[in-house]
DNA sequence: ATATTTGTACGAAGAAATTCGTAATAAAGA
DNA sequence: TCTTTATTACGAATTTCTTCGTACAAATAT
């Protein structure tokens, strides 16, 4: 299956993949924070969502529950492919080297980086 | 500015960026390898991302020259925030991770990532 | 029981992105 | 000069995304 979400989809598909499952209203509610929309723009986005097989729903009662079909790590896989092609020109490393460089990361996540690395060379020897 | 290319924007910038500056029919010869679209196709968007201010044009000889109005760099780091905030719950460490974990960097990739965090560390210290 | 609230379905309008055909013009070639 | 070719301009059709209003059904409250 081709994951591609549009700007709106994932915005949805974050606050579904926080609470692991969750109704039209929950969704509303949680992107009503930081934007202004109707509530039916969020149910409609939800259904094409059901309808392009990006989610599922249980709808035993009336009010539907919605759950996503691919994980965040699938979306995030998905992400990393498109703009290494797009804009890295296939560079994992001037990828990883940008991103280091304009986030400053804490020292604990660059440590995390460290013992990754060190893993990945010890499986390679 | 706000830069937010479109997905059809971003495979003519890629041929813009590559060449520094070029013709509608450069970028067309380039995209036809790939895809099958047709020349005014490519000129109406080029003409387009003209109009919303993205690449300049030389129009002095009657083929007109095109060049981007902002780096790939620059491009890079947008595309960087937008997924770091959309699928990585803003955690570059993740991202990192996940980049070095599916596609598969070489040694001196590694390497010269190995050397960007030590250099990191020092200016910390 | 009846009214109000809450939810889904669905059509349709609006906006943005993509595609292409045709016309006009300039350059090049015969 | 006249014809062919290459290029830009531009309108318009198509598709995809986003937004919302209205209708109807179910649940809840009075």
């Amino acid at each position: 299956m081709e994951i591609k979400p549009t700007e709106s989809e994932l915005e949805i598909l974050q606050v579904i993949w926080k609470k692991g499952q969750c109704t039209v209203r929950e969704v509303h509610e949680e992107l009503a924070k930081n934007k202004d929309a109707g509530y039916t723009t969020t149910l409609k986005l939800m259904q094409i969502m059901h309808d392009k097989g990006m989610v599922e729903r249980d709808t035993t009662s009336k009010t539907h529950l919605y759950k996503a079909l691919f994980t965040m790590e699938q979306a995030q896989s998905n992400a990393l492919d498109k703009i290494l092609s797009t804009v890295f020109k296939g560079s994992t490393s001037d990828l990883v080297i940008q991103a280091l460089g304009q986030h400053r990361a804490s020292k604990d996540e660059i440590d995390a980086i460290k013992n990754f690395l060190n893993q990945f060379d010890q499986d390679k020897k």
